[in-house]
DNA sequence: TGTCAACACGAAAACGTTTTCGCTAAGAAT
DNA sequence: ATTCTTAGCGAAAACGTTTTCGTGTTGACA
């Protein structure tokens, strides 16, 4: 087990100089060609590769990404996880991954312990617990030691900061326009409780869309899943929500749901009491995940490009990094051209499958 | 925007040594009450925290985990991230992770990369590119320059080092004597090729169980999906191949899938040409993810405890990294009190739920 | 012969820590 | 009065780089 060669030891064994050989294997003009090459082969002998420890703490930049999520045993997020993950490697960054469980402390305890110079730049969903304080310091003080971050998905107006969204409202109203399209007359809602805001949004689309198309909302056809109540029997709850709001319901023709594991269930729900899909009820979910695209009938869905969301934050961070340093190297440093914060939005778009006519 | 404050500056401002600053902080008795009082007062006010580059780079090592995996959006793969960064949190490390997205130079440039001092060890389960190839001479080489690595899922024999796999021969084994068990007379096989390893396993637990149950193996039963045809309309194939497999033996009345992908396909195609599930013929599949629960019947399946399998896999690792901690301390290295390998079996579960009688 | 530029290389600082080893001064012991 | 401890602190090395600034040698040129 020989570890890794330093440049000290090349310098010992060929009796030169540590700046000598860090010179030859960048190429300097100021070592001989004799010298370089002789140091060039060596080091390529014994495999010399820099270590990038001693790099970043010598170039204060680490060249890695913090990444930050509630979760990343779900499908969007490990979709996002991978779009970032191929832009960085392609900029020559590497991703090192946190997950706060939804939990705001986890979330805090993991942002310190990444902010103290293991990482660059920040790319995070927030934390359901999170939203729900709507305390937000912590992101504010990361951004403030000048560590800056690019929230996806889950933002919020508090922090000034890059961030990357799906358009859950614009998504909702055009998959609700959809079902009235296909001639539904009475669509249910399925949401979460309006803490979280991407939920907020796609109700708000849902409302948006029947109202411009004249239809009355009825609050009797909106169910809001509160999804605190964690795990273990949740899918049973779950069943059984939707199971008693379509017996109270039973003019129910058309059902929007928030996402993908709702519109699945109320499929489930919807078949077991008798009712076939797509004639009697047409169904759209929202984010294709791998459950829309197996489920029986196959699952009309709105599609958020989670891969898509993660590399042009991806981008969005790196290019601010970017900035940053070329800005550093600057004599003048010009405060006021520093790029104004971008909101991204993605489109979404919908995919339609055997739960829609 | 003030950068993270150094120990050089609180040495500076109260007018101390960088020593004195570092020696009060870690509550030294070298350092008067004083002084120490005075100096933890202002390093609390300015919220220090040491830089963990400069830690990593005097300690030589980061207290950091590198994941190598072949897809994240992948529920198992997800599932051993999220364990592996439980216990690894627990422990006072992180995760970095990086994709070989199946690819064999990915696969390699990654490790490299990662090698260079940027991580303590190696938790990954190896690309099918590099099992088709028969090529681990990264992963020799990496465990030679002494950093250590644990395997998981996909394993080989070839490199020596930790490992933790789940028993696919078992799983499949019992999978399918509950089928026998089931009364199914001719049970179907769909796999992989040979070459990933868990497809081979799994199939030799197939015909295990068959044997021992004086059932004759029909080699006509066995359907081998080459999934090396990449994406696209890679689902539309499988499902014509596998209507052609049951058409062509109308005879099957239960089927073991080595995956949750093909077990969920064959049930779909199943009931697309007129057979029922479980009445006519029932499934058991592989891998217990989002798919099997939410199925139409949900699928009855054999669990790989990826969760389990990734906290197990980071505690091998951590263990043999504190274990090399604690002996490069001793004045006597013994060299032949080395832990072993270690080849840790997670068992498999079968859950039982609709597709079977 | 003396000056100067070019060439080839080395010394040292810097990034931010921790830790070993001195050093000084004061009090205790002889 | 002299030596020995000890308390309290600082200097410096080390981790592995890169880079700036010398410095000595050579050859050319006046």
């Amino acid at each position: 087990m020989k570890r890794k060669i330093t440049l000290k030891q090349i310098a010992r064994e060929l009796d030169v100089s540590i700046s000598t050989v860090s010179k030859a294997l960048s190429n300097s003009k100021e070592i001989s060609e004799d010298t370089t090459q002789k140091i060039q082969a060596f080091a390529k002998l014994y495999n010399y590769r820099p270590n990038n420890i001693a790099l970043s703490l010598k170039n204060r930049k680490t060249k890695t990404i913090g990444i930050l999520i509630p979760e990343i045993v779900h499908h969007f997020f490990s979709t996002v996880i991978r779009g970032i993950e191929r832009v960085a490697n392609r900029r020559g960054y590497n991703v090192i991954v946190g997950l706060s469980n939804e939990s705001f402390t986890k979330e805090i305890i993991n942002m310190e312990l990444l902010a103290n110079g293991s990482i660059d730049g920040f790319i995070l969903s927030i934390s359901k617990e999170t939203l729900l304080k709507q305390d937000y310091h912590h992101f504010n003080a990361t951004i403030n030691q000048g560590i800056p971050i690019v929230m996806f998905d889950r933002v919020v107006s508090e922090v000034d900061c890059d961030k990357v969204i799906v358009d859950d409202f614009k998504g909702a109203v055009k998959a609700v326009e959809m079902l009235i399209e296909k001639t539904c007359k009475n669509i249910a809602l399925i949401t979460t409780m309006d803490y979280v805001s991407v939920g907020r949004l796609r109700t708000q689309g849902y409302l948006e869309a029947l109202e411009s198309h004249k239809y009355v909302p009825d609050s009797n056809l909106i169910l809001k899943i509160d999804d605190s109540l964690d795990v273990e029997n949740h899918l049973e709850i779950l069943e059984t929500e939707i199971a008693h709001f379509f017996k109270s319901n039973p003019n129910i023709d058309g059902v929007f749901a928030v996402n993908e594991l709702y519109a699945v269930t109320a499929m489930k729900v919807a078949r077991k009491i008798g009712l076939s899909i797509p004639e009697d009820i047409q169904v759209i979910g929202f984010t294709d995940g791998v459950l829309s695209k197996h489920a029986t009938p196959s699952l009309t869905t709105v599609s958020q490009h989670g891969q898509k969301i993660g590399e042009q934050s991806a981008n969005l961070l790196i290019d601010r990094l970017e900035a940053e340093d070329a800005e550093s190297e600057q004599y003048f440093t010009n405060n006021e051209q520093k790029r104004d914060f971008i909101k991204m939005v993605i489109e979404t778009e919908i995919i339609e499958r055997d739960s829609t006519k």
